[in-house]
DNA sequence: TCACGTTTGAAACAGCCGTTTATTACGGGG
DNA sequence: CCCCGTAATAAACGGCTGTTTCAAACGTGA
């Protein structure tokens, strides 16, 4: 079927294509010419740029979601009423995480697209992500109430978004830092590696004492 | 003069519309007629827009820089020979960064620069801030090195910028999360507040057990 | 007052953008 | 066989982009 053949090479273009320049910097043309393809055929199956955006990003959130809600049904199933224990809870999480572009080695472009869907204004895009899989990061982030119940809400939601910050902050600018670290230290890192480093700093986060309740960070010292 | 005033209005403009939607999606035509300053000026005055977008940094980093040093040399002076300790480094640069744009209070547009200067692929924006104000960061890190002689070298450049990300991703999408937060938990979050909470967490981070030497996360638990 | 360098102004430039149209080619069921 | 829905193609659409041009206005020293 030659449908298939021409979707599945706009969205392999598409992605890399996105996660290299952002989405306003990538144009159809680009795309349709590197993935061998006629223009209109962007607008054919997907009807327009913005569904294009959308369609690359169900095609990792689909299958990140499905994994991510069993890995925690058989979590809960284990402990039963017991409450998860946090690093479980994050373990699972990165584990969902890298397992889906693990199959298409392309971590890097994962990471990269979410880091975009943050921090490029595209409002279309963070509506979308949130009314489409908001319930799953609902659902996590009820377990880790659970699980730091010396925690305020508050302070939970803060820090999760700091170590949210940390991981998609790194992960998607992992090449340029890779060049840097390269050029100073001499060692490849590879992506597991950084998550080896990654894990003991955002339990450290999640678990840091609670902040002075005056804020007296700019005062004179 | 008008010069001064065209050139200061043009960028105050700017950096307010690069902030809210990024470079790319910025036309000249909509800082200019907002500016209320004719179109041609800014190639007049800049020459192109990517001078512009070097010129909105530098002025914000140009008083950072001067007064990030100012406050090293003072903290220097200090303690002589004895080690600075980690928390006073932080707290430094904290000071620092919050100081310059609190004369205009756009703390929040200098933060989504540096989240732009980091995530829009821009490369040519990456190279002007590493060359231009690469040597303060070099400095810094090595008192951050003698504060912590513990960290392999690599371990502390690693985790420099993972509290790096959290700072910048949490900041520079303030208006979002803050949005989310007001919704959920009534209470309306401040800078100040923001940064009383990041400090214990930033600091827990740097000091988090060192990960260990196999890397196993993603084994099956 | 005149002349001159600097700054504004309106208009046009070529080029790329996303999208649409109309035409052609394909391929399986009546 | 023909027919018809699906898909690929080339071409054009209007609109917006950054940049350039050239004339007009400005302000300041001679």
């Amino acid at each position: 079927m030659a449908q298939t053949d021409t979707v599945t090479r706009i969205l392999d273009t598409a992605e890399v294509l996105f996660a290299e320049r952002g989405f306003a910097e990538t144009s159809l043309r680009t795309i349709t010419s590197k993935a061998r393809v006629n223009l209109a055929a962007v607008n054919y199956h997907f009807g327009s740029k913005k569904s294009l955006i959308q369609a690359v990003f169900s095609r990792y959130l689909d299958p990140f979601t499905e994994r991510f809600h069993c890995a925690l049904d058989e979590l809960q199933a284990r402990y039963g009423d017991e409450v998860i224990p946090l690093e479980e809870l994050l373990e699972t999480m990165a584990r969902s995480v890298l397992e889906v572009p693990a199959e298409r080695n392309s971590l890097k472009v994962f990471m990269r697209l979410l880091g975009l869907a943050y921090s490029q204004a595209q409002g279309h895009l963070r509506r979308y992500i949130q009314e489409e899989y908001g319930s799953v990061f609902t659902r996590f982030t009820e377990l880790v109430r659970q699980a730091t119940p010396e925690l305020p809400d508050a302070e939970r939601f803060w820090r999760l978004h700091f170590v949210l910050g940390t991981v998609i902050f790194t992960l998607s600018g992992l090449d340029a830092l890779r060049d840097i670290a390269e050029k100073d230290y001499g060692e490849h890192v590879t992506v597991r590696d950084l998550i080896r480093r990654l894990r003991p700093v955002v339990v450290a986060a999640m678990q840091a004492p609670l902040p002075s309740p005056v804020a007296p960070l700019a005062q004179e010292a």
